[in-house]
RNA sequence: AGCGGGAUGGGAUAGCCAGGAGAUUCCGCCGGGCUCAUAACCCGGAGAUCGGACGUUCAAAUCGUCCUCCCGCUACCA
């Protein structure tokens, strides 16, 4: 549908905004990297293309870190957004412009792309019930209010039955409601808030989504948002911190706009910046994301956009991004490649436990750049989640960097230069100039179809052919008897080398560079196109050395033994979860604090109430002894089992979260203790009188000491 | 619950959209070769009923239906 690339309209590439709240890891750097390399590919074909992102400094989590560090908002943000500037390139991410949301460039066109909305009729305001911290002074949006689900009493989040029955909760629906902030009862306050109504954009998202190219999981699964029934989009929240709304008139100065808002529109403001530097001429921005020809109802023209991003906000860049540039007449993504997560033994990193690989931990191992790069790139498949371990990247590093790809490269030039100086002459066999034609080939095809760790496959999969066919001539035996048939080899593998320097740019761009100016090239393996792959290099050159340093074995066991140990910390211990480890410089990274609900994981003892409930209050609950008599598992759900247990007086159904911590077989017969008479709830459409009660994460159960019947109240 | 992704020799992974001999690459194992090269490189071998069942087809890892298990998303996690 697309033309192929590389077009004659400029392409910029994306990735997703980090977000201004903590270190970075190798799970966000695999994002980066493969928007680095897929960039610099499609630089290699000749397309013409800004490779650009910036810091996302605004939202919630922000603004009430920096208030517990004591800092204004724009300080703490800022911080980490110079550090995020240092740490990418460490790993030869080179953004063309990496700006943030908070500069004057993304304000003035998020506010653009407002009025253009409000122009076009797509904003509507409506009174809502948000709530409130009387203590604190403050609106609660989304994540920092929690309390009950309405629909199935379970505990849940202001936005979402994140427990439950999954439910998106509006605002002012959730029953009880809690601050994370002070922990003190939520009140509610009517506000008056802006909304986009996505609905306008229903038939126009549905076109554009068969358009869309990229991952397929990118593809595929904003197919639920958007046959479905989109909601009016609350692009507004009640706080000082973000772009402030462009108010038509007076009451609307305290609102700002929704992060979700400003954060994609710096993929637009960090191009134009981009632009502005080098010239219209150079790269015109508006070439890019303007809609410039006649809005025709479906495809706009522009250039080629292509967003990297993490699949977690897949969302966001295929529904209400899109309606988002529609309604303000710019162009639309032309692609969306959606990356899996990086997990370490098959869970998700945890920020807040400390349970990751840091950027900096890679940075002082003091491993080159280009070895992460080309580890994360080509070890699985883009989609895919995969398992970062510091043992495989050094087996990938020793077998096929330094063995296949590296070991060519230096027995080649090696050669070349004792025996000829550089260059020798003669012409390149048809096989060679086949081969490398076909890894051309291959090269332009992953880039076509969005396949990033074929990128870096390519001149791997080149060198081990160049291996084998060096081995296959044995030039070092035909030097003498054969000299001429010793220099065509040479020249094969010579050409072959330099083909591999092409196509090993995008995802090992130092290294390409060295190879480059080992083949006494001038200028730069950056400049060059692919076609520069099949030409020769130049005649003479110098001495090569080795590409790649084999890692060693003590060097891997030290890093795995770092990892390892932080790993058991993050999972057993007592001690530290959110403020401890390393000290205050790590309190930003906890931000997300009480609502980040892995930080309360089999951790620290909370300490008791002070307040102290009384006799009364106590006698209320009407607590027995129970027999369980059957114990099934509830299909569908993680951890819960629906139980029959004898209170005695009569038999109730309960359900309760041990599915994956007992064995439900074993569990007929045990004695347990129930609360009789607490209010009846749903569980996953399974209906639960009364609790049992159990001590812990491992939901140990409670039961008797003597022969206490079922039935017998508890006190 | 809905949606998305996944299950492939001992381990890790390709292949699936466009069906064509049981399949890629890396690690590990066994045997051989070579010595220009970083104990590297090259060749050969053992080892898998491609998660399960049914179906479509001359032909299924690949297409369809159902099932099991894992991971993720569901509007503030890359």
């Amino acid at each position: 549908m697309h033309e192929e690339f590389p077009t004659e309209s400029p392409a910029v590439v994306t990735c997703g905004l980090p977000y201004a709240n903590g270190d970075l890891h190798v799970g966000h750097l695999r994002t980066y990297v493969s928007g680095d390399a897929y960039s610099r590919a499609l630089e290699r074909l000749g397309q013409s293309v800004a490779f650009v992102c910036g810091s996302d400094m605004h939202g919630t989590p922000i603004a009430v870190n920096a208030a517990e560090a004591g800092v204004d908002p724009e300080t703490f943000a800022s911080e980490y957004h110079e550090q995020y500037e240092e740490t990418f390139p460490e790993f030869n991410v080179e953004f063309d412009n990496y700006g943030h949301t908070h500069d004057a460039t993304n304000t003035e066109m998020t506010r653009s792309f407002v009025r253009e909305w409000i122009d076009g009729d797509h904003v509507v305001e409506k009174e809502i019930e948000v709530a409130w911290d009387a203590e604190a002074g403050q609106p609660l949006p989304d994540r920092f209010v929690e309390g009950t689900c309405p629909y199935c009493g379970e505990r849940a989040r202001g936005d979402e039955c994140d427990e439950g029955c999954q439910r998106h909760l509006e605002p002012g629906e959730i029953e009880d409601p809690v601050s994370t902030i002070t922990g003190n009862p939520a009140e509610y306050r009517t506000r008056r808030h802006k909304f986009l109504r996505l609905a306008d954009f229903q038939e126009y998202l549905a076109g554009f989504i068969d358009r869309l190219e990229g991952t397929e999981n990118a593809k595929n699964q904003p197919r639920e948002w958007i046959e479905g029934e989109l909601k009016d989009l609350c692009i507004t929240r009640d706080m000082d911190w973000g772009v402030d709304y462009p108010a038509e008139d007076d009451g609307e100065e305290e609102l700002v706009l929704y992060v979700w808002v400003d954060a994609p529109i710096e993929y637009v403001s960090s191009t134009k910046q981009y632009s502005e530097r080098v010239g219209a001429e150079e790269y015109d921005w508006e070439a890019v994301w303007r809609d410039r020809a006649e809005p025709t109802a479906s495809a706009p023209e522009g250039g080629e956009i292509v967003h990297l991003i993490g699949h977690d906000i897949i969302q966001h860049h295929a529904v209400f991004w899109p309606a988002m540039l529609r309604g303000a007449g710019f162009n639309e993504p032309r692609a969306i490649l959606a990356c899996g997560f990086v997990n370490l033994a098959g869970e998700a990193f945890s920020t807040s436990r400390d349970r990751a690989v840091w950027a900096d931990d890679y940075v002082e191992s003091g491993l080159h750049p280009d070895l992460y790069r080309y580890h994360i790139v080509t070890g699985s498949e883009f989609t895919a989640d995969v398992n970062f371990s510091w043992d495989r990247l050094g087996e990938r590093v020793n077998s096929e960097l330094v063995g296949t790809l590296g070991n060519f490269l230096y027995r080649s030039l090696l050669f070349a230069e004792r025996n000829y100086g550089g260059t020798p002459e003669a012409a390149v066999s048809d096989e060679v100039e086949g081969e490398i034609e076909a890894a051309m080939a291959d090269f332009r095809t992953a880039v076509n179809d969005y396949r990033v760790r074929g990128l870096g496959r390519a001149p791997v999969e080149l060198a081990s052919f160049g291996n084998e066919y060096i081995q296959r001539h044995e030039p070092w035996k035909l030097t003498d008897d054969d000299p001429k048939r010793a220099a065509r080899v040479i020249r094969d593998c010579v050409q072959l080398s330099k083909a591999i320097a092409v196509l090993m740019e995008p995802v090992l761009p130092e290294k390409a560079e060295t190879l480059w100016s080992q083949l006494g090239e001038d200028g730069s393996v950056h400049e060059a196109t692919l076609e520069a792959a099949l030409s020769a290099p130049p005649e003479a050159f110098g001495e090569p050395s080795e590409l790649f340093d084999r890692l060693e074995d003590d060097e891997i066991e030290a890093l795995n033994r770092q990892l390892e140990a932080r790993i058991e910390a993050a999972e057993g211990d007592a001690e530290a979860p959110a403020e401890g480890s390393d000290g205050s410089e790590n309190g930003g990274k906890d931000g997300r604090g009480a609502a980040d609900e892995d930080a309360d994981d089999g951790s620290a003892l909370e300490p008791i109430a002070d307040e102290r409930v009384s006799f009364e209050t106590f006698e209320e609950l009407d607590v027995r002894i129970g027999e369980i008599r059957s114990a099934e598992p509830i299909e569908g759900a993680d951890d819960l089992a629906k139980l029959e247990v004898d209170v005695g007086v009569e038999r109730r159904q309960i359900v309760a979260g041990i599915k994956r911590l007992h064995d439900l077989d074993s569990l007929p017969g045990t004695r347990i203790v129930v609360v009789a008479n607490l209010e009846k709830t749903e569980l996953f459409g399974v209906e639960s009188d009364g609790m049992l009660l159990a001590a812990g994460e491992e939901a140990d159960l409670l039961t008797t000491h003597g022969g206490a019947e079922p039935g017998t109240r508890v006190r």
